[in-house]
DNA sequence: TTGAAAGCGTTACCAA
DNA sequence: TTGGTAACGCTTTCAA
């Protein structure tokens, strides 16, 4: 089935009388073309509504690199801040960044499909359940389950757990609760507990609650924990998005923040400067973890195309003036670790 | 500069022993070929770390239409909803959507560059000064600067302004200060202006107050009109980024919202709903107008290819079963108009 | 200053 | 079930 024909190259040439070589000269401002001549072409192509054949362009001068973005919702800011750095850091490589919000929806697969034919790696955050059998490169983002992907970026959330808590004791509070999510205690829970039993603090399994990683989910979580009378004088959140949903769940419940209760999160995100009180967070440098992931992508597509012969020259053929290119593909599954820092803002 | 050579389909056949339309067959799945033979090549493709090459695939079965996003900051919520509405609906034509998070720095050029060569048409918020001299086509979505773009989502707000200020009214307010924002009055101050006279309301100079578009603007704004010391029981936000900043800046100056000022905004944003007092917006639907921006560059990309002859076929060869494809690239400069909504949420 | 010819890597069509 | 041939639209030599 012929496509639909579009204009091309040659019926720009045909038009004003020359041929297609030197339709490409006029039109790329190329040298050695007479200025009479690069008019009457620009003419004719405007005329013609040309516009050159990306897949063409591409084929004959080299593509360049293509990441895709995975992410559950860019409502959620934690994805739109991360997705703000990979952008950036793409752009810095010369790459593009294909983005997709699969959503929440059972539409994922439909979501997805057009993104796989466009990309050279994916890069992202796979939701649960999620298609694993996608065949490009795939740098997964602190994602729990550390079979998925090709490689890892990875987050040493206890170093951060530790961080919040050690603020929450030098500010007197003894009796922290703790908001956690997922199917099983996190990474970060673990080290919560940990945590409290090296330092003598108090902790019982109603010291956690585990609710839906949402805003209404931290909503729900402070109510619950509320609900269950306890001594309690602070929360430590799963991550800032959560925080701030128990922020207004105590808020609800006319409990202070943080004079009743402190709140700290974790994630270090713009959101908590932004509501009041300002929330206390361990913050990760997701400009960090946006350059170490694409960082991974480099060396995974070196890594692909190095096996014929010695070692490979480049990838992605790096357009701009991006960083040098540290081929150390010998490592192709890397682990990086990105460390915290708490922010205290209340 | 002969590019690095990468693996190709021949590469494989020859490793295989087959012909190249026959290593097509087996890595695409298409019926007519022993599996034994089948088998043989994807042990050769693996083996060689065969990937196809993406730019001769998409010459030879049509590219697909991907669409290049171009947003300040995808920090800011608003536009980080707007992508994500974007993201879906480009998805659901079947087209891609790069993402380009130009920034507030000097690096917008090179920020904008990898871009360019990747997409068919640009669409998104043009920040003041931007290169305008890109030819691709270009959709502004609600520009205030008409002359900008190929095409213009716009947004009536001054609907928005009126249901608003309406809201405050029916409940008691009197004296009503705006957030602008911009270098001149903006369509919703002139609105604001224009309901107040006609609703007798007091207005003067003073009850207006123009500062940057952002979190720490609007906390200004609130110092601002507080040091006024006018007569204020409430204030109108250019929109809720602005509205949240006034709310922590009347936090931070001991004033209680609502109850000594009341603050709304404009855009609906999920931020609104993620603060304490929740805040009182005017809302657009993000989805609509992600939606009639697709449906412009498709317009616009119709519109292209058509002059030649009769009535193209189709722009974007839609690969997904997305909505039927209205061509009515008669009118190829056209403007949207959803209306707005208001939710009061406090 | 211009034009002819040779690819770029893949898929589609038809014959074997 | 397989292979040969012909596009796809463009840029890049190399000659004229």
């Amino acid at each position: 089935m012929p496509r639909p024909r579009t204009t091309t190259i040659l019926d720009v040439a045909r038009d004003a009388g020359v041929s297609r070589q030197t339709v490409t000269r006029a039109l790329n401002d190329m040298p050695g073309i007479a200025p009479a001549t690069r008019d009457r072409v620009v003419a004719a192509a405007r005329a013609l509504g040309y516009r050159p054949n990306r897949a063409a362009q591409s084929l004959v001068k080299g593509a360049g690199t293509t990441v895709g973005l995975l992410v559950e919702s860019l409502r959620n800011p934690y994805y739109s801040e991360l997705a703000s750095e990979l952008s950036r850091a793409a752009a810095a490589r010369g790459w593009g960044l294909i983005l997709c919000d699969v959503g929440y929806g059972s539409d994922r697969d439909a979501r997805l499909s057009p993104l796989l034919r466009r990309v050279d790696a994916l890069v992202g955050c796979l939701p649960a359940g999620a298609t694993a059998d996608v065949d490009v490169p795939f740098v997964a983002i602190d994602n729990p389950d550390e079979t998925v992907g090709d490689a890892t970026v990875w987050i040493d959330h206890e170093v951060g757990v530790r961080a919040a808590l050690q603020h929450l004791v030098a500010t007197g509070r003894r009796h922290v609760a703790m908001i956690d999510s997922g199917p099983e205690p996190s990474t970060r829970c673990l080290a919560y507990r940990a945590f409290l039993a090296e330092a003598g603090l108090a902790w019982s399994e109603r010291s956690e609650v585990r609710v839906e990683e949402s805003h209404d989910g931290g909503i729900a979580a402070a109510v619950e924990l509320l609900d269950r009378d306890l001594a309690m004088d602070a929360v430590l959140a799963f991550n800032d998005v959560l925080a701030v949903g128990a922020m207004k769940g105590m808020a609800q419940a006319g409990r202070r923040v943080p004079d009743d209760v402190a709140v700290v999160g974790m994630d270090g995100l713009d959101l908590g400067g932004l509501v009041t009180p300002e929330l206390t967070t361990a913050a990760t440098d997701r400009g960090v973890i946006a350059t170490a992931a694409l960082e991974l992508v480099d060396a995974l597509l070196v890594g692909g195309e190095e096996r014929p012969g010695g070692p490979a020259e480049s990838a992605g053929r790096s357009e701009a003036p991006g960083p040098p290119e540290t081929s150390a593909a010998a490592r192709p599954r890397r682990t990086i670790v990105p460390h915290l820092v708490v922010r205290a803002s209340a």
